[in-house]
DNA sequence: GCCGTTTTCGGCCCGACTGTTTTCAGTCG
């Protein structure tokens, strides 16, 4: 079983004790719901850390609960999650995944018609709902009726799993409605928050909290956005709607004297909200987005920014990207918070394409290493990596390919002669072979600088040989960097297994980095993976492996993974200046 | 059911909005 499909089963679970008793097992659900978030979120499989013993150390997970999955990995089955389960018809459970439903009204509604067959679930509500029998319902009426209708069109349009959006194509949107926005001159602060604010690596929805002293007014704009498909919602203080695409976007609002609280608020993640209210509570404050009540005291103490606000609770101001429970409240609370690289600590980009005719088996870059060298110097860069793939090996003798990189060194060389500011570096990326040989042989490799290596075939071997042959590939003496190394494309596949505790084990011994790839949709090593090599004290680089001259601007995407790793300067090589980073990389 | 720099027992975030109600239940973030 995958960690989603567990987490999903313990989700049920939740959803059943919902069902059977919401008040008398309202701490169950709770510790259910919080315990399917940490596996969800969990960098490695359930099976692998019961194995080791380890599971209970996931936050949310106790004793009961890593029993009942120890049953579950054992038999496939608990007979308590039966027990919890016994009465409730399989078919509630495929509506939870349509919008606005949640297991009271799944539930109703599937008692109420005998909804039997969980395959089909949906479209057979939605047939009752069509023949006018759901309105009559108690509790239900003509506008409970034609809503279920519309959100389960919409489910079947895909808007609950639509794909999450990429960041720069979320940051794009955001930007367009933030101009709208701010046509109004109700308006007087404008920010996109939530999951964009903290540079997650994909968006679901997009937040944005206003500033205003005319709340209706601005609410009453924001829902006459012109490329809305239906407003979802609208109140005092709260708006949401629905654009083209099946994208949502809501909105907060509140007074400038109370902006700070609802930044905070609104920015999440929801998990280190939830922690610092309780946190908060032990000093016997309430928190929410109107600011902050002291116990027995009716009145609220507002703050127009967040470091107030933040301060107010006895706690440094926390970057966004840390905000999503890791242990950055008690670190604040200790005024312990590490310095966060930052985009002006990167003095070099080392994953770049140019259009040099290497005759490689991937793909090239589309500019003249010129161009890139330009980009470079716009950047503020002290040093530039060519890395284009190898020559391919199908198409070349090797002496061919020593005598394309020997003519390659030299117009590096030449570049360097001619070139003031920016020094140039003589990479390559070198495809690990599924044997885990590299691609190139020794000769070959003596007129490079150093390689950085990757897999880009033979993607389905299992996590063992994988691992085998990543190391193997890593062990060369010129392999300095491991290029993305899960493999993964956003949206579009799952990257390779491998086991990361060896691979940071080995990285750190043979002083080795990883690459945290910034191109969007890889985001490669993923934020999660980068928090836990950090703290083992693996180094990185951060590479925009860009294959044309503009690309090289997605450098802050890498930057923000590096931050939601909790990353300082130190951590990342290429924030070391020229000389420091050359001798790293011969060393 | 989980958890601990006030606690191994006694707590557990806080509020908005909607539809169906006549004070609230359900869902969402």
């Amino acid at each position: 079983m995958t960690n989603t499909e567990i987490a999903t089963l313990l989700r049920n679970v939740a959803a059943a004790y919902t069902i059977k008793d919401e008040r008398k097992f309202r701490f169950q659900i709770i510790a259910y719901q919080k315990a399917a978030d940490a596996i969800e979120n969990s960098t490695s499989e359930v099976k692998d850390l019961l194995l080791e013993n380890k599971l209970e150390l996931l936050p949310g997970i106790g004793h009961s609960i890593r029993q009942h999955l120890e049953e579950l990995i054992k038999t496939g089955k608990v007979k308590h999650f039966n027990w919890v389960m016994d009465g409730i018809p399989a078919s509630v459970f495929p509506l939870l995944d349509v919008p606005s439903f949640g297991p009271k009204k799944a539930h109703k509604l599937v008692a109420e018609f005998k909804l039997k067959d969980p395959k089909n679930v949906i479209s057979d509500l939605e047939k009752i709902a069509k023949q006018n029998k759901i309105a009559s319902l108690e509790g239900f009426g003509a506008k409970s009726q034609e809503d279920i209708l519309q959100a389960i069109s919409e489910y079947k349009k895909g808007r609950a799993k639509t794909k999450r959006m990429v960041l720069p194509y979320a940051s794009e949107l955001a930007q367009k409605v933030l101009a709208y926005l701010k046509t109004s001159n109700a308006v007087i602060q404008a920010h996109p928050l939530g999951s964009l604010r903290r540079m997650v690596s994909t968006v679901g929805d997009i937040d944005f909290a206003v500033a205003t002293n005319f709340p209706d007014e601005v609410i009453k704009h924001f829902i006459d956005y012109p490329y809305k498909d239906r407003v979802i919602e609208q109140g005092s203080q709260t708006a949401s709607i629905l654009i083209s695409g099946g994208k949502q976007i809501d909105l907060m609002v509140q007074p400038p004297d109370a902006f700070g609280s609802l930044l905070q608020h609104f920015t999440g993640s929801k998990r280190h909200n939830i922690h610092l209210r309780e946190f908060a509570l032990k000093k016997r404050l309430s928190l929410s987005e109107y600011g902050i009540k002291k116990a027995k005291h009716k009145t609220i103490q507002k703050y127009d920014t967040e470091e107030k606000f933040y301060k107010a609770i006895g706690l440094a101001w926390i970057p966004p990207e840390m905000r999503e429970d890791k242990g950055e409240i008690e670190l604040a609370a200790q005024n312990k918070l590490p310095k966060l690289v930052e985009l002006k600590d990167i003095m070099g980009d080392l994953h770049i394409h140019s259009n040099y005719p290497i005759e490689p088996s991937h793909d090239m870059g589309k500019n003249t290493m010129e161009d890139m060298l330009k980009k470079a110097e716009s950047l503020g860069y002290n040093y530039l990596g060519f890395s284009e793939h190898n020559p391919s090996v199908s198409k070349h003798t090797s002496s061919q390919i020593y005598s394309i990189l020997s003519r390659r060194k030299d117009k590096i060389e030449q570049l360097n002669e001619s070139n003031k500011y920016v020094r140039v570096i003589n990479l390559l990326e070198l495809d690990i072979l599924a044997s885990g040989k590299v691609a190139i042989d020794e000769k070959s490799l003596s007129v490079i600088d150093a390689v950085i290596v990757s897999i880009h075939s033979n993607f389905s071997m299992n996590k063992e040989e994988m691992t085998k042959r990543v190391l193997e590939g890593l062990s060369n003496p010129k392999a300095k960097i491991l290029a993305h190394p899960t493999g993964r494309l956003l949206n579009q596949r799952a990257g390779y297994e491998l086991d990361f505790d060896k691979i940071f084990e080995f990285c750190i011994k043979n002083n080795k980095a990883l690459e945290i790839n910034a191109w969007p949709t890889r985001l490669d090593l993923p934020d999660s993976l980068v928090f836990e090599a950090i703290k083992k004290g693996v180094k990185f680089v951060i590479n925009t492996d860009s294959h044309s001259t503009w690309q090289m601007d997605m450098m802050k995407y890498g930057v923000s993974v590096a931050r939601r790793g909790w990353a300082t300067k130190s951590d990342i090589l290429n924030s070391l200046p020229y000389n420091e980073f050359v001798k790293w990389l011969k060393s």
